[in-house]
Order: C-alpha cells, then structure tokens, then sequence
RNA sequence: GGAGAGGUGGGUGAGUGGCUGAAACCAACGGUUUGCUAAACCGUCAUACUGGGAUAACUGGUAUCGAGGGUUCGAAUCCCUCCCUCUCCGCCA
C-alpha cells in the first residue's frame, strides 16, 4: 500500500510511476474518495464536538435537577445527523481502501524502465571450471529432467497426476532423498553461514496474512483455497513469516532481522496451461526454502545486495552456472520496488531458468501488514519497517538444474559434493 | 463434536450508564540521592485521523477498552451478532 500522502502530494510523480510498472491503478479514485474523506471528516467531528459538549451540560443540569428536556431534543436530531453521516463516512472510507490496495508499489529509482523481459538488465554471471552447454560441449546427447527422473526413477510426474493432478510432483528413491538433502543443506548454509533464524511456518494462512503481504485483492484467483474455513495454502512462505509480526512494532535492537524457512508452496497458475508445463517448470506445489528481512529504511538497498549474495552463495556450493538480472520497471512484481533474479543454467533445454526472486518491497507490505519498529529506542516513534524476500531457493528449478548439469556421459547422475553428506550416496545410476 | 471461562493501554489488572484515555502495580524512559551495584524517591509514560500553524515548535478537535451492530441526549459499562483465546470431556495423528 502506498502513503496516502505521497499520491496526494505528488499525483503525476505517482502516475508515471504505475505506468512505468506496466500496472492499472486509478489515482482518480484514490483522490476523489480522500478529498470527499476529509470534507465529510471535517463536519461530522464537528457534530460529535457539539454532541460531546451538550451531554456535559445534560449531565450537570440532572444533577443539579434541572429541565434538560430541550437540550435532549435537540441532541436526538444531532446524533440522527451523526449516525447517517458516520454511515456514509464508513462507505467512503472502504472505497478509499479497495483503491489504494490495488495500487502496485512503485519501482526504484535505481530500477530500469521497461516494458518487458527484455528490458531486464545482466548483473553478473558466474560459472563452475566445467560447465556442460557454456564452457565444454557435451560428449553426446542430453537427456532433459524429465528424462533422467524416469530413467533412475527418482521423478514420476505420471502417477503425481495419479495422485493430484498435473504439476503435482512425485519424488521417489532417491530423488526424493536428494529433495530432503537440498531442503536440509540450503536451510543450514543460511542459519549456520549466514545468520539467518530459522522458521518453520503453517502452511495455510488466513486472508488477513493474504492481503498483508499483497497476495489479496489481487492474486485470489491464482491460489488454493479451503472455503470451509476460509483459510488459503501458502504460495510462499513470505507471506507467513513476513506476518508474523503483523500488527505488531519490533524493539529497535530487534531490526534488522533474517529469518529463513522452509515450506511447501501451493499456486494454482491460472491462465497459464500451456507455457512451459512439462516437468518441474511450472507446477502447482513445489518445495521452496525463503529468506525474509525487516530491515532499516535506510539500510533495505544494502540488505537487498547482501540477500542476493546469501543466494549466489548456494549455488557457487552447488557449483550451478547462474546469473543475476535485474528486472525492469515492466517486470518487476505488483508489491515489490526493486527486484532480482537469479537464473540457473539448464544445458538440456540450453536455456536459463528462473530460480530465485530477491526483492525490497520497501514499506508497501509493511503498510499493509501494519509491521513498524521503533527506530531509536523504546521511546522513538514506531516507522514502519522496509521488508524484503528471496528465494534461496525453489528446488524445483534448481533440481533441474542439477540433474542436468551433473548428469555424465552415461546418463548416470553425480550428486554435488555439498549434498552428498546429506543425501548419503555420490552417484545415482 | 459437547460443556464452560474469558478478551481493557508494553504486561498484570481495577472499573456495571455521565468529571474514565481509562485507577493501581510492574516494565520502560528521564532525573535526584548514593563510594560502586542495588534500593529509595520524583517525573514522563498510547495510537491514529483531522484542523490551525511554515510540510516547525506548539495547539484545537475526533476516535479507539476483541470486531460490528443496537438501546440512550450520553456506552469500557446494558442488548444482539460475529471473531479469537483458554480449560475440561470426546475423537484423532
């Protein structure tokens, strides 16, 4: 949610920007609702003074057992008055809300505009010695993700349809034990390394945390809902670590905190059968380790740089070929200011894959969420926080990637040297 | 699923219709005293919205005792609905 404020003090600034997000947002209507906000507010009060002021009196006039007959007449059409005008009042005031919640936030300065993908700018690229597709030619053929999984039957996304339908993953033997090694290593690497205090969230959350974190209003139709009890299957486990503090001010010593988690991530992807669905590329569930900062304002840019690392540092222990981008204006995501992403190298499909997603949403989330800290002290003023979150990362892209960068001129699979303790075998095949 | 209890400020907890934004205590913060620590004492101690003022200092107003309605001139206090938490029983991993 953006400050009220801000698009009142600068509507075109405002404009431009949600243009630039290659977003729909009616600042028209934001103003409209809080100008006629403020006139109704300014009359009511007014209204409730008097009320306030004459019941005083009624009250020393029974005392003192005095007629006040005239005087409750007359507070009797006031307070009709206050009743009908608080009503209108509360319908300006929820107009005024639905509004704002669908504005997007607004990108960085440091961000790049651009309508699309191919505006998004390189960063950085890193890549092992060896690297099957970029630094050496594959010996013969390679065999895709798919391929592999039912050749080692570690993947069987056939009876995942069984199951679930399709996009619902079934991991087995060792590929399963290899999921539960990745989750297990990532999660170590960032609580052990890099500081971060380790979560293990619900996966199902209320709406309240749906709207929180920006998922609601807008992305209803692209989650998983249990309409009995009104509660939705997490997308990611952002949205119930960032609320966990929801409603709530941090101790300024508590700030900057990192937490990192594990959960299992439920997303419906509406309107998108077709792209990209074979395999692990776009599936419904799918396991995911997140990192989460509330941070400084002033310090959110450098925890964002110091996140995306944390991330790199995964995948240099995995000995993945990656690179960093940074996403334009056009494609960077409703609630976030700045964000980027990290893409893995797939040599069988000779394609870079999405992998992680490293974003400062600034304090857009944490206006939402009603998530402040106080800045100086426990007397200081509660500011609301700047929170941010990376993936770091999704096995599933990342799976990809390792099966087919580490498959061997025989088709056979090396597990990574990092994993290897964890999984307790070195080869599959 | 059945039965019951309860939701008041950072915490504990008073408060059954008007002078209660809310006692008291604890915590926190500032200070005094003290050889140091501790203790004691004094003081401060909510937030949001909105108006005036320079988008300052300061200041007027309104709202907020789980949420929403209702009764009333006036509600933390009475009535209704909902939500949440806790305890016991049953069921179950």
């Amino acid at each position: 949610m953006l400050d009220l404020k801000r698009i009142r003090e600068q509507p075109d600034a405002v404009r431009q920007a949600i243009r630039n997000k290659n977003e729909k947002g009616d600042v028209e209507a934001v103003l409209a609702q809080d100008t006629r906000r403020r006139e109704i507010i300014a009359e009511v009060e007014q209204l409730k003074n008097t009320r306030n002021v004459v019941s005083q009196d009624i009250a020393r006039l029974k005392k003192e057992k005095q007629d006040a007959d005239a005087q409750i007449a007359e507070m009797k059409v006031v307070s009709d008055t206050i009743k009908r005008m608080d009503e209108e009042l509360r319908d300006v005031e929820g107009a005024l809300r639905d509004a704002l919640l669908l504005l997007p936030n607004l990108a960085h300065e440091s961000v790049p505009v651009g309508a699309s993908d191919a505006d998004n700018a390189d960063v950085r690229a890193w890549t092992p010695d060896k690297a099957i597709g970029l630094t050496e030619e594959p010996e013969v053929p390679l065999l895709d993700h798919i391929e592999l999984g039912k050749k080692h039957r570690i993947l069987d996304f056939d009876r995942g349809a069984k199951l679930s339908g399709s996009g619902f993953p079934l991991y087995t033997g060792e590929g399963a034990t290899l999921e539960r090694a990745l989750i297990n290593f990532m999660i170590d690497v960032h609580r052990r390394d890099h500081g971060y205090r380790e979560v293990f969230p619900p996966f199902v959350v209320n709406t309240e945390s749906m709207y929180g974190t920006g998922q609601l209003p807008k992305m209803s139709e692209d989650m998983y809902r249990c309409a009995e009890d009104d509660l939705y299957l997490i997308p990611t486990a952002e949205v119930p670590i960032t609320n966990m503090y929801r409603d709530e001010i941090l101790d300024t010593d508590m700030v900057p905190a990192r937490f990192c988690g594990y959960s299992a991530c439920f997303r419906r992807e509406a309107g998108s059968y077709g792209k990209q669905t074979k395999g692990f590329l776009r599936v419904h569930q799918f396991n995911k380790v997140e990192l989460v900062k509330f941070a400084r304002p002033e310090e959110s840019y450098d925890e964002l740089e110091a996140l995306v690392v944390d991330v790199e540092r995964i995948l240099k222990l995995l000995e993945i070929p990656y690179r960093v981008r940074l996403l334009c204006t056009g494609d960077t995501s409703f609630s976030s200011a700045k964000t980027y992403d990290l893409d893995v190298w797939a040599p069988a499909e000779k394609a870079w894959r999405e992998a992680s997603s490293c974003s400062n949403f600034e304090d857009f989330q944490a206006r939402r969420a009603n998530i402040r800290y106080r800045p100086d002290g426990p007397k200081s003023k509660p500011e609301f926080v700047h929170t941010l979150n990376g993936s770091g990362l999704a096995t599933s892209r990342l799976m990809v990637a390792i099966l087919e960068n580490y498959q061997t001129p025989e088709g056979k699979i090396i597990v990574p040297e990092v994993l290897q303790p964890y999984a307790g075998f070195s080869l599959i095949g």
